[in-house]
DNA sequence: AAATGCGCCTTTTTT
DNA sequence: AGGCGCATTT
């Protein structure tokens, strides 16, 4: 240390390493729980301090959360001044750039789609919308159902556009009869979604790659807007996002990535482990600093972590030093079904709570699927138990809130028919499904998108009069709406659009149940209320950029209750969503086979599924900071009916039952290699 | 044109 | 068990 103006002090040798090399390319591979946060957050506010403007270094990462807790981590180090009423004009403090690839991608996108033929002001497709057009196109394509499902070919199609595969060269990628049916239906999805003024999740990076590579000028422009890059998390990274890195860093190398090839869960979703295991060889002069000194856990739970983790063969060999104490053996139970797991979990709970005083917040259920929380809400709420669930995608799985995004979807980006055909005739307003199936019909023949049919009166001269008037009447109302958006607020807009829409009456004839209205009315208001809330926080206020931020971040916005239950709450989480994140008690539930590991990966019967559902095990495993229980249901109902469940075989290979056929497999194989 | 009824399929994980 | 598409009533 021999800067005196470093900020490493608390920090151990390995930790303090990664922080003082302050240019060049650099690899940290970081162990979970070894301060991996503190040494990105470090090494950033050491940049600052050693004289970088703190505006021209991006630091990445996967998820708004820890973009979001980065930022303020980063804000307490440096020292950052709480924005009190800044004066209009004045001039904001430089900071860094924090961002998920997503939205930094959408950023670029937004200012240079033109280039790529694409509006300012296109699309965002979820998960949903996606489905929406696969089906179609699956009709058309006159495939039935059951040799591909919309979800197959998204799967397949999404890992064709992260090796940047473009829909001319997927044929000769294909292999089985599924890939050949997807490859033909990939070129119509690429072209429905440009037809349609949209992009989806993976069309964000794909499109941003693309245009990097043939536009440099646009490339060298981004790029030259920042000297430093960081990659948290970059095993997660895919074949765009490695590119993207690559453009945004070739020039000046000061690019430092950290992760955790054992932490590696997202293959399924085209992350490649082998860019963070191969970053030597892309970058030859990187510095390398492992960080293997854990910090969060017992020792219990940290051998409990290695042991299974070495049932995994292709990995970086690396063990986890615990520095605590021993502690408590972690305890695996198995229950009768999934009714009592959940009772006696959410018991023991209240036990800790009521009786230990252990605070909420400490104790997190982490669970593989996210159909199996509800029995633990339906407990927690009955014990009353404050809770919080992260990453719950129910907020946007409600109709009225798909309804009402899709108005504003549409009313955005007329061009998007897939938001236009959802609330087309939502509420009713004359237009029969065979009315718009014959204005379908019409725009594909004219090969324009529906909404310039239905705008077109000779187009629509033969349609009832009461279609007619529906279609007035949606001109009218997206007229209105737009107007409020653009002079007055997005508050007023939405307000407007409700009013026009008469979207009350329509949840009142829907739920006849007083309770189920007004949570649905409720709902709404949250919507309201997020509007609300991007509107003030924005500088620019817009539509489309509220569109833009919750297609992004959508499903970690809740209302204002919530977030301040949140503070004080017991956590439930898939183990996706607690990556990152620690907690003094974890309970683990439904430890059995064909949940983790998940039966999906099982039936593929590919070694490396299962490794992915391995260190899933492991990410779970090693959240616990001191006390850690496994649980399993021996009976638990699938459809209706119960059914006779097996244990998980990574619970045997964590206890080192050297009886069961699996770990017997395993080890003979170790022996070989 | 809207409401009701029937059968089918679903269920990984998420930006 | 619940949601959705499709077919049949009102």
């Amino acid at each position: 240390m021999t800067n005196g103006l470093n900020v490493s002090h608390g920090l151990n040798q390995a930790q303090a390493e990664a922080v003082d090399t302050l240019s060049g390319p650099m690899l940290v591979l970081a162990g979970a729980g070894t301060g991996k946060t503190r040494v990105v957050t470090f090494r950033i506010a050491n940049l600052i301090r050693n004289g970088t403007p703190p505006d021209r270094i991006l630091a990445m990462t996967f998820t708004n959360k820890a973009a979001g807790e980065m930022q303020e981590r980063i804000g307490e180090l440096i020292g950052s001044k709480k924005k009190r009423n800044p004066k209009r004009g004045e001039a904001a403090e430089p900071k860094p750039t924090i961002s998920t690839f997503h939205s930094l991608c959408v950023r670029i996108l937004r200012q240079h789609a033109p280039t790529l033929g694409f509006p300012k002001k296109f699309s965002i497709y979820d998960r949903s919308d996606q489905e929406s057009l696969a089906r179609g196109i699956l009709r058309e394509l006159r495939l039935p159902g059951t040799a591909l499902k919309p979800g197959d070919m998204l799967a397949i199609i999404g890992g064709w556009k992260n090796q940047s595969v473009l829909p001319d060269e997927a044929a000769m990628s294909a292999s089985t009869d599924k890939e050949h049916f997807a490859a033909s239906g990939y070129r119509r999805y690429q072209d429905a979604l440009r037809a349609r003024a949209a992009m989806d999740f993976d069309d964000l990076l794909l499109h941003t790659e693309t245009l990097f590579r043939e536009h440099h000028d646009v490339r060298d422009a981004v790029a030259s807007l920042y000297d430093h890059v960081l990659v948290d998390e970059y095993q997660d990274t895919n074949g765009s996002q490695y590119r993207i890195t690559r453009d945004l860093t070739f020039k000046h190398r000061n690019f430092c990535v950290v992760g955790d090839d054992d932490q590696s869960i997202y293959a399924w979703r085209g992350a490649d482990v082998t860019h963070i295991l191969s970053f030597t060889q892309d970058w030859p002069d990187a510095k390398v600093v492992c960080l293997e000194d854990n910090y969060r856990s017992t020792g219990a739970i940290l051998s409990m972590a290695n042991t299974l983790i070495q049932y995994n063969t292709e990995r970086h060999d690396k063990v986890l030093i615990p520095s605590r104490p021993d502690g408590m053996r972690p305890r695996i139970l198995q229950h009768k079904d999934e009714t009592v797991e959940a009772k006696l979990v959410v018991s023991e709970i209240t036990e800790l709570i009521n009786k230990k005083h252990i605070q909420p917040r400490d104790i997190a259920i982490l669970f593989r699927t996210n159909e199996q929380p509800r029995l633990f809400e339906t407990e927690l709420r009955k014990a009353n138990v404050p809770y919080v669930m992260m990453g719950s995608q129910s907020f946007f799985d409600r109709r009225e809130i798909r309804d009402l995004l899709a108005f504003l979807k549409w009313i955005d980006q007329p061009d998007d028919e897939i938001s236009l055909l959802r609330i087309i005739n939502t509420p009713a307003r004359g237009l029969s499904n065979k009315t718009v199936q014959l204005l379908v019909k019409r725009a594909v023949e004219r090969g324009v998108p529906v909404w310039q049919v239905m705008q077109n009166n000779a187009a629509i001269a033969d349609l009832s009069p009461s279609a007619r008037r529906g279609i007035a009447e949606l001109e009218s109302l997206a007229h209105d709406v737009r107007e409020r958006a653009e002079h007055d607020s997005l508050t007023d807009a939405i307000r407007t659009m409700l009013e026009r829409t008469a979207y009350a009456d329509e949840i009142a004839r829907l739920y006849d149940q007083p309770e189920e209205r007004d949570a649905r009315m409720a709902s709404i208001g949250d919507l309201t209320n997020a509007i609300g809330a991007y509107q003030d926080n924005s500088s620019d206020p817009s539509l489309t950029g509220f569109l833009s931020d919750i297609a992004l971040s959508g499903r970690e916005m809740g209302n204002e209750k919530d977030k301040m239950a949140a503070k004080n709450s017991v956590w439930l989480l898939t183990l996706h969503a607690a990556k990152g994140l620690e907690f003094p008690y974890v309970y683990m539930v439904g430890m059995e086979e064909g949940i983790l590991p998940h039966s999906r990966s099982l039936k593929s019967g590919r070694d490396e599924d299962i490794a992915e559902e391995r260190r899933l095990c492991y990410v779970g495993i090693t959240r616990a900071q001191e006390n850690l229980t496994l649980s399993m249901a021996l009976t638990r109902r699938k459809w209706g009916k119960p059914r006779p469940t097996t244990p998980s075989p990574f619970l045997y290979e964590i206890t080192g039952k050297a009886d069961n056929p699996a770990r017997n497999r395993k080890a003979r194989k170790r022996r070989l290699a």
